[in-house]
RNA sequence: GGCGCCGUAGCCAAGUGGUAAGGCAGAGGUCUGCAAAACCUCCAUUCGUCGGUUCGAUUCCGACCGGCGCCUCCA
């Protein structure tokens, strides 16, 4: 069995192949930097992350880009309204960006390619499109790419090129009139006072301005393609959606028509939109959810990857409170159990593990080459978790295949949360006769470093009271730790294990 | 109007022409001074509705009901 994706070009299951052995490039459209990124765009985001991981794991050096757009009309607006060049206002935007990608542990992508950096690889691709006569100045002094020129157009949204028409008379643009044509897209604005005032203009040939939305994925994909693999074909193209028309398509069309390949991208792929209450999450809609607002209600990034992959990228998913509550309780399931495991790690597998582990791997593998098929992947995790845990009450120890295995799949999704925990053993003695009580404040320090020494203090209080039989304030200890974020376990070993919460 | 997706237990969600994975929640039990963690057991004769094809359909076809997305700058 090899990695099978579904297509959105053929609307089918395709082995994946790519264009040269063992090498896949790979591009997937990233955030248009104008505001805070919500969790909806990270779905997309973490679906190719999951996908980028994969093909890594089946063995592929994968190069991917993502870009970043850093020009745009609500970017121009924004920037405007705030007195600032479109560089100052663009740039907390990516730092966020950069923070949440990090915190939802996805891994950075080789090149993060800005559009208002690659100006002139767009001017060649538009001046190449004016040359071969497929773009046109309008009279409002833009360029256009003129779809009657290319008849491939609409292949991947499959929408009727007749139909366009029909569904565009609700949403006119203003510079309507210029196109020659209704369905017609812009490469490149002329440039209005606006676009000046905040530092998004720039000269071109066919005349001073900025590029339009697609025209920066299509050069700036082409463009380092050709520098690290030296083609004009992608492998893979990924995006939300939502993209498929007219983004994605408007790019296959100038990329194409431009270097006169076939495909822009061999393989397309679109992960479907994550909704709240059934509607897409939208600024419109003011149904916002960012990372920054999950990580302040301190869901872990390992439970929000868990609900996302939970639910295949094909899928829609709805976010809801008890899904994300479902989820933090069984990615802190799956991560006490990897401590668990890598705490019994012995040189061999017994014979459980062994079986256990080559079951996890087939079964993850298989799940994972039918179109990233994380759900079921995820299911063989637990499956996996629920017999070793048997398996290691059972008294065998895992060895170094089983282990291997389970941090494979854990690799690919990345889908635990590791407990925090601090391991004491208390030392235990009489009260000594005349000694002062010991003085322990009962309310916390404020600063983390004096928090935990203190709950050890405290820890090793309880221990000594459990000792003299105090049970009461044993657990009354118990009760106070928790309401401080610490959960006190005793061990059967006579080892406490503090973990903060 | 055009293109397309979805409807599986309280919630989330895989799946197959041969009789329903997994997670969360819930119930009971083991362990524990009590807990926590972990383990064991239970929890959909049924997959929106109605027809059809078939020896057999949740899975294929049709109709209907319900929800959703895209149709020019939204992941």
């Amino acid at each position: 069995m090899s990695l099978k994706l579904y297509n959105t070009l053929t609307r089918q299951l395709e082995p994946f192949e790519p264009l040269s052995p063992g090498r896949v490039s790979l591009y997937t459209c990233g955030p248009t930097v104008w505001n805070y990124a919500h969790i909806g765009n990270f779905r997309t985001f973490l679906f190719e992350d999951l996908l980028r991981r994969w093909l890594e794991l089946s063995g592929y050096a994968v190069y991917h880009i993502m870009n970043l757009t850093d020009v745009d009309d609500r970017i121009i607006k924004e920037a405007g309204a705030k007195g600032l060049s479109i560089k100052e206002f663009v740039a907390p935007y990516i730092d966020a960006f950069q923070e949440d990608r990090e915190y939802l542990r996805i891994a950075p992508a080789h090149d993060y390619p800005r559009a208002t950096h690659f100006i002139p690889a767009m001017v060649r691709l538009v001046e190449g499109l004016l040359e071969r006569g497929i773009a046109y100045r309008g009279d409002d002094g833009s360029v256009y790419f003129s779809i009657d020129r290319f008849p491939a157009y609409g292949a991947l949204s499959q929408l009727d090129r007749r139909e366009l028409r029909a569904g565009a008379s609700t949403r006119v643009s203003a510079d309507e009139y210029a196109k020659e044509d209704a369905r017609d897209f812009a490469l490149w604005k002329a440039a209005r006072p606006e676009d000046e005032a905040v530092g998004a203009a720039w000269d071109a040939p066919f005349g001073r301005g900025r590029p339009g939305w697609h025209l920066e994925c299509s050069a700036m994909a082409l463009d380092l393609l050709k520098r690290r693999f030296k083609a004009d074909v992608l492998d893979i193209h990924a995006g939300g959606v939502d993209l498929i028309f007219p983004h994605h398509e408007d790019e296959i069309a100038q990329s194409c028509a431009y270097t006169g390949e076939t495909h822009f991208a061999r393989y397309w792929m679109h992960g479907e939109f994550l909704n709240v209450r059934g509607a897409k999450m939208s600024k419109r809609f003011g149904n916002i959810t960012t990372p920054r607002d999950l990580r302040e209600d301190g869901i872990d990034a390992g439970a929000i990857r868990l609900l996302v992959f939970q639910t295949h990228y094909r899928q829609k998913l709805d976010l809801t409170d008890e899904g994300l509550r479902g989820a933090q309780e069984a990615s802190r399931r799956l991560g006490e159990f990897g401590r668990r495991l890598l705490d019994r790690v012995s040189d061999a597998d017994s014979r459980g593990f062994v079986l256990a582990g080559s079951r996890l791997r087939d079964e993850v593998r298989e799940a994972f080459d039918d179109d990233l098929n994380a759900p079921r992947a995820i299911a063989s995790m637990f499956d996996f978790m629920n017999e070793a845990n048997r398996l290691l009450d059972a008294g065998e120890r895992p060895g170094p295949s089983a282990v291997a295995e389970w941090q494979t799949a854990d690799a690919a999704l990345d889908i635990s949360t590791v407990p925090r925990v601090t391991e004491i053993r208390p030392i235990i003695r009489p009260p000594i006769e005349g000694e002062p009580p010991m003085h322990l404040p009962e309310d916390p320090p404020d600063d983390p470093e004096a928090l935990e020494t203190w709950a050890l203090a405290w820890a090793t209080m309880r221990a000594n009271a459990k000792a003299q039989r105090d049970f009461a304030a044993a657990d009354r200890i118990r009760k106070m730790l928790r309401g401080s974020g610490y959960e006190v376990r005793d061990r059967r070993d006579g080892i406490v294990e503090l973990v903060r919460l």
